[in-house]
RNA sequence: AGAGAGUUGGGUGAGUGGCUGAAACCAACAGUUUGCUAAACUGUCGUACGGGUUAUACUGUACCGGGGGUUCGAAUCCCCCACUCUCUGCCA
């Protein structure tokens, strides 16, 4: 959520920020939020004033009484009435104000950095850098999709079963490959300085309001009504929501965490072609690592996610490019994200297999996340995140790359892990 | 799931209607003392939103789990909700 005084101070700079995002009423409603903070300041000034009139009078009557001036007493009591309603009413304007102040914060989404590209959608995004070999398969190459069933490694049709489209289920050498990803993953976190976590996966309603899931995107998480909560689409949501209202010391930061976890998106609406196969999941798993940083380095925090992320890919051997999101392609919460994409060579088509990014501030006034500096003042803290990595498109890319007509050659950094060297 | 107890500042914990934004202790911070460390002593020490100031100072209001109510006045009384603990039940 962006913060009042900011938008106060750097009017043209959020203006046009939002602008970068293509929002298309942003003068209006930031307009609109400076108004309804002055009604919220000027009612609370005024309310203010009487009520320490209220004070006041409360105090002599409590005098008053003991002395047994019952009469006088009396007396000053009307005043109070009187007070009590105007009180009220001043009251009801302020909390209007602040209520709909809130609501219309929520509608507007984070400022993108200034290196963030201007543009509408993916075809705007910037292509940052891109390594490693883009294999030649032979005649006969198969897409993952055929691959797991070759192998009887994935089996979708069981998961239908079981819970339905797009639970998939790992069997024998698949499974293992899930294990030694997950193991890889953690264990390379851990020697970058990360700690690792093991958080809840399903998470209570503010949990969903301070990272920025709710209000919104309720229509894409599961929800168990019965008790209220919802199941995570990212480990981002309960790792991040562990510094809710928390003021951490200054020389804690960077605070840094890692965690693996299933995620869980409904993807309402977003099926369709090229979601084949591992490409798009109800249920995935995922290692996720997050960095809550001094706001003068979170974006060297950016880079260094970034790099970390693209050494895990090179391990594993796989061609990737980086991009750096446009801004009209960026989440609503971000203010700047890389997105790192595998080529999946059956397929021909780059898959996104982890997103970068940057919060800044607006998670963080969110979450009350707050480190008390050396001036002994607190400020809030920057998050960010990152996937290090999300499994299913790396399976995808990996039986899809390696395949040849012995099977399915895994790279040399899983074999430790697997106890396998091919599929 | 049933019964009971509880939720107070960074921590422990007092406080049952006005003198309590809140004792005391601990932690933290600053200073004095000290060859260094330690100890002792003194002081400071919650948050949010306003007013005010170049910035301080100063000042108002609110906050004792959350919301509502009673009252001139609520941490304290009443109602609802959330959470925690104990016992019983169930169970990986």
């Amino acid at each position: 959520m962006l913060l009042v005084q900011h938008i106060r101070d750097h009017y043209d700079q959020v203006l046009l920020g939002l602008k970068k995002r293509n929002l298309v009423h942003a003068d209006t409603a930031l307009q609109q939020v400076l108004a309804l903070d002055e009604l919220r300041k000027s009612s609370q000034t005024q309310r203010d004033q009487l009520q320490a009139e209220a004070n006041t009078i409360s105090k002599e009557i409590g005098i008053l009484m003991k002395e047994g001036k019952t009469v006088e007493a009396t007396a000053v009591r009307d005043r109070s009435a009187v007070l009590k309603n105007q009180i009220k009413e001043l009251e009801e304007q302020h909390e209007q104000a602040e209520v709909e102040l809130k609501a219309l914060l929520y509608t507007l989404p984070n400022v993108p950095y200034e290196a963030v590209p201007a543009g509408k959608s993916a075809e705007d995004n910037e292509i940052v850098l891109t390594h490693g070999e883009i294999p030649i398969l032979p005649e006969g190459k198969l897409p993952h999709w055929e691959l797991i069933k070759k192998y009887d490694i994935i089996d979708f049709d069981l998961g239908v079963k079981i819970a339905g489209a797009g639970f998939p289920v790992y069997k024998g050498k698949g499974a293992r490959l899930q294990r030694a990803l997950i193991n890889f993953f953690l264990d390379q976190a851990l020697a970058a300085g990360y700690m690792e976590v093991q958080p809840p996966i399903l998470v209570n309603e503010d949990s969903g309001y301070g990272t920025g899931q709710l209000p919104d995107k309720e229509g894409q998480m599961y929800y168990a009504t019965e008790d209220k909560l919802y199941l995570i689409p990212t480990a981002e949501v309960p790792i991040t929501n562990l510094y809710r209202d928390v003021l951490v010391n200054v020389s804690d930061l960077p605070i840094k965490n890692v965690g693996y976890t299933p995620c869980f998106r409904r993807e309402a609406g977003s099926w369709g072609a090229h979601v084949r196969g591992l490409n798009r999941l109800h249920q995935f798993d995922k290692v996720e690592v997050v960095q809550i940083t001094h706001p003068d380095h979170s974006y060297e925090a950016l880079e260094q996610m970034s790099s970390y992320v693209q050494g895990l890919l090179q391990q594993l051997e796989l061609p990737y490019r980086v991009l750096r999101l446009c801004g009209g392609d960026m989440g609503f919460t971000s203010a700047m994200t890389y997105d790192m994409e595998v080529y999946s060579a059956a397929q021909e088509r780059w898959l996104e297999v982890s997103s970068v990014s940057n919060f800044e501030t607006y998670q963080a006034n969110r979450l009350k996340l707050r480190f008390k500096g050396e001036d002994k003042k607190s400020q809030l803290a920057h998050t960010l995140n990152g996937s290090a990595l999300a499994l299913p498109r790396i399976v995808a890319s990996i039986l899809e790359n390696n395949q040849g007509p012995d099977g399915i050659r895994m790279p040399k950094v899983l074999q430790p892990y697997l106890g396998f060297e091919s599929i």
